[in-house]
DNA sequence: GTGCTCCTGACCAACAAGGTCAGGAAAGTC
DNA sequence: GACTTTCCTGACCTTGTTGGTCAGGAGCAC
C-alpha cells in the first residue's frame, strides 16, 4: 500500500514534460528540475517510452516529450507503466480471487479499494497536475483537514 | 500499490476470529479454515497481538480471540499492524514531502490517494466483513460493474 | 508431569527497490 | 566524415522485503 520512489519520480518527470509543451527536454534538465538521480531517471523514462507515454530523440537538440496531450495522460497511466497493475492482492487481480468461509466478502472490499484508488488516479491528468486545477472530487478529498494527519 | 499476502492473510484470520465471538480459536483451525501456512500465520498473529488487536492463551483450551469487539476493529487497523502506514510515498508520509516546480500539486494528489484508501479501509469493520453488510459508500464502489474489470 | 498450544528467534531463497557503471547507437553540427 | 551530444540498454550492486520454514522454549490445563 505504498507509492514507490520510481512512481513518484515518474510522475514528477512527466509533470515537467507536460509543462514544457512538446519541445524536447533533456534528461539532465528533468533530473535537475526534480532532483532525481540522472541514470535512474533514464531507466524510468525508457519505461515510460515503452509504455507509449513519452517519446524521445537523441543527439543535439534531442530530449523527451509527451506522446499524447497533457490532458490525455493520467497519473494512473504513469503508475501502471512503472509499477504494474494497481491494487493487486498477492500479485493477482482482486476479481480473480475466491475467498472462503468468513472472509467471503473480502473480495468486495479489495474491489472497493481498487475502485477508490482509481477515482483519484484515473481522473487526475498531467494538465490538471501542472495547473493545480485538480478534479473536484480529488480537491474535496484533499481539502479535509483530517486527510493531512498521520495515523 | 499492492496488498501483500501478509495483509490478506491477517484480515482473513481476523474475520474467522470475529465470527468465533470470543471463544479462543486455535492457530491450526484458523490456518485450515483460510488455507494459510500455519507457521507463517503464527508470526502474523503475533504481530496482531503486539498491536493489541488480538489476544491469546497457550495450552489446552488455548487459542486466539479478538481483544476488542468485532465492530470496533477496522481493516485499516489490521493492515497497519502488519504492513505499516498506508500510502506512504518513498517511505515517508505524504504530508511531510515538499515538491518543487511543476510537481508542486503532487502532494495534494498523494494526500487524496491516502484519503480515498481510508474511506474504505477505516470504515469497514470485521463485523461488517463477516456479516457482508458493508458500509454504503463501500458497497456503492463495489457495485459499479466497471470496478470489476481489470485495466 | 505431560501434553497442548502459543511464542520467539534464526534462518533461507527469491525477488524488488533504488540505484551505479560502461558502452553503444542515433541525431545533429562543423 | 569526424565529433559531440543525448538517448538506449544491459550488467551489476547493495540493501531490504516477501513469504515462508525450522527448532526450541514457555505457559496453561489436567
Amino acid at each position: 500500500m505504498r507509492v514507490s520512489a520510481k512512481a513518484d519520480y515518474a510522475v514528477r518527470a512527466a509533470a515537467e514534460l507536460a509543462a514544457a509543451d512538446d519541445d524536447p527536454v533533456k534528461g539532465e534538465k528533468l533530473a535537475e528540475a526534480q532532483d532525481i538521480p540522472l541514470q535512474f531517471l533514464e531507466h524510468i523514462l525508457l519505461e515510460l517510452k515503452h509504455a507509449g507515454i513519452v517519446r524521445a530523440r537523441r543527439g543535439a537538440k534531442g530530449g523527451y516529450w509527451l506522446a499524447r496531450e497533457a490532458d490525455e495522460v493520467t497519473i494512473a497511466d504513469i503508475v501502471r507503466a512503472v509499477e504494474g497493475p494497481i491494487a493487486h492482492v498477492q500479485s493477482a487481480p482482486p476479481e480473480s480471487i475466491e475467498y472462503r468461509g468468513n472472509a467471503e466478502h473480502l473480495q468486495e472490499v479489495w474491489i472497493a479499494v481498487r475502485a477508490s484508488l482509481r477515482t483519484v488516479l484515473e481522473h487526475v491528468t498531467l494538465a490538471d497536475l501542472v495547473s493545480g486545477q485538480l478534479p473536484s472530487e480529488v480537491k474535496a478529498l484533499a481539502a479535509e483537514p483530517d486527510a493531512w494527519v498521520a495515523r
